[in-house]
DNA sequence: TTGTAAGCGTTATCAT
DNA sequence: ATGATAACGCTTACAA
């Protein structure tokens, strides 16, 4: 008989639980395991059932993969965890992916390069990957190929993938501006090769171009995405001779860096200055004048994102990001933004305009 | 020289470079996966290289993991990704843990019991856990038997793990306010058994104890640990008869509720109002004035209890978190506190404390 | 309906 | 120094 003690930190595997439930090893995962189409009588089934109970089996997954060369795992790249919004889109694909009977091996693209995070995870024989801003140029396709991949927020023509939809914030902040009232209005945003930031410019300037109002060259600001940037082009902006009324940020962490300098140069926001932030993240709402901003749904694009990826290891192919629909943004009007002073009387602006 | 790309589907094994390679398959694992104190002919091993470049070997770590029993991956669970604090501690590890080797399977705690996300861990095999504010009482001891187990601020005489100096973020946050000449200094925190949070209470607690001023008891507010819990309880606070010149609270996002709160009631930090907070997130900076706070080291906590963990899968067994000195936090002294507003002569004040 | 046998891709223990 | 051979714990034909 088999000595297995409570002593014994060897674990119960299915030859234990046959030996006790006196069948063979293979009945019992198929019993444990398998499809409810199983044939096995009822009363084995039973048998195993107990046996199995008794000794605390717990199936062991990583001998199940190598047989099924599928490990039921998933990896997750993102660029920067600290940034709340990629946060968020892990935290939703993370749900659903355990929901889904996936485990998740996180990668923090921080100072490791992603070829190096592909390595180790197709080293682990992980079904698919979900690749979040990756930066488009840099991945090397071979470095994907055999593996399933989704893309967020990245166009492409060979993998799947889901986004937001970029323009559409761009352009909302640029119209709920426009329809306040304001002519001469910035662009805060990071010169950097990602996608979503280009297309949030994208909006805004055909936005304006489409309300008739040609945005003078000088009011776009390159900065990177940080506080820290925003800051330093509101700064900036506030130095120029005649300064805009309004800036649209393509993220709230430039807005935030922007409500400092304003702050600084005693710059009352909204009364001198409206400022329309993208994202939405939670502080928008704890600075004062709380933050008007494009919510973008980040938790949702990462549990979509986590959805097409189980759903294409299921076998049911996705179609490639670019012929994806991007997902709906909202404004969300709040505090920093408000009609321009009427440092001209309002009916002269008016007239200008018509 | 066969440039086999995208056709063969199948992957590499160590059989195919055995095969190129002229040699059997047991050498190539030597050659390619052994400690150096492989004795291999140099001819040989040249040849097995050779071979696995040419065929793109890659090794399956899952087929490893099985025969060693070990898989090299760990678990890290975390209450909630949002929160900054925990986003910070998650990128720590993980950078630590992907250093040494380590795949990281990341667990939110958020609606699955943390029960469900041990079992599944254990059934990966994961060769340990990283555990953080998973609240003491909810960890059934039998989930965790056969795991390495790291705590991160949580007390255990079983387990090791690493902590920060919540007891001294109290005092130092009291002993500021107490400095600066703040007599009614009120508490702002969540009542839940998170061990961190009545370590911060309790330092805050001793301190004023041992500065000789007695809190009132209605200066203690339960919140739940949230810019609304902050928010709430800042209010009620300045609805009291005799509002207090100046409040810690038990983390920064119950400070920021509470600056939301003094905002809406007109009241001016840091001239009628002292606020210390505590975590030191980044919006800590980002708030006007910008907000005092006691900097807790999340990303070091995430580090370390990683590098604890591996160390601990190493052989080298550490002690229990009890005994373990806990990290230094420190103050961080911003706008949002200063000297109470002298509401009686300055010199009367000195005399009462005298 | 169930047991036998053959792998999955490694590592580990032997002989040779 | 290298090559058989046997695990690791499971799934999956196929045979009984």
């Amino acid at each position: 008989m088999a000595k297995r003690s409570s002593a014994a930190q060897r674990r119960v595997t299915t030859h234990d639980v046959a030996a006790r439930a006196g069948v063979s090893q293979p009945t019992v995962s198929l019993v444990l395991s398998r499809n409810p189409t199983a044939r096995v009588a009822p009363e084995t089934r039973e048998r195993v059932i107990r046996a199995a109970e008794e000794l605390g089996y717990r199936p062991n997954v990583v001998a199940r993969s190598l047989v099924r060369r599928r490990s039921y795992a998933i990896g997750l790249v993102v660029p920067d965890l600290s940034n709340q919004f990629f946060a968020h889109v892990v935290s939703g694909a993370q749900r659903v992916a355990v929901e889904e009977g996936y485990a998740v091996l996180l990668c923090e693209q921080n100072g490791t390069g992603i070829d190096r995070h592909l390595d180790a995870l197709r080293a682990r024989q992980v079904d698919g990957v979900i690749l979040d801003a990756a930066g488009a140029s840099s991945i090397p396709e071979e470095l994907l190929d055999g593996i399933n991949v989704v893309l967020i927020d990245q166009p492409s023509q060979r993998w799947p993938g889901v986004a937001s939809d970029a323009e559409g914030a761009g352009r909302m902040a640029a119209e709920h501006l426009v329809a306040l009232g304001h002519r001469r209005v910035a662009f805060i945003g990071p010169s950097a090769d990602v996608h979503t930031f280009r297309m949030r410019e994208r909006g805004f300037t055909r936005a304006m171009r489409d309300a008739g109002i040609s945005v003078d060259p000088d009011l776009f600001r390159r900065a990177p995405a940080t506080v820290a940037g925003g800051h330093a082009a509101m700064r900036t902006l506030l130095a120029q001779r005649t300064p805009p009324t309004a800036v649209f940020c393509a993220n709230d962490l430039l807005a935030l860096g922007a409500y400092k300098a304003c702050a600084q140069a005693g710059v009352s926001i909204p009364r001198d200055m409206s400022i329309v932030g993208c994202d939405d993240i939670e502080f928008a709402q704890l600075v004062t004048p709380e933050l008007t901003t494009i919510a973008i749904p980040a938790r949702e694009l990462g549990a979509r994102a986590a959805r097409l990826l189980v759903r294409e290891l299921a076998g049911d192919p996705a179609p490639p990001s670019q012929h994806t629909r991007p997902l709906p943004v909202r404004l969300v009007t709040r505090g920093s933004t408000a009609a321009p002073a009427a440092s001209a009387p309002t009916k002269s602006r008016l007239g200008d305009a018509s």
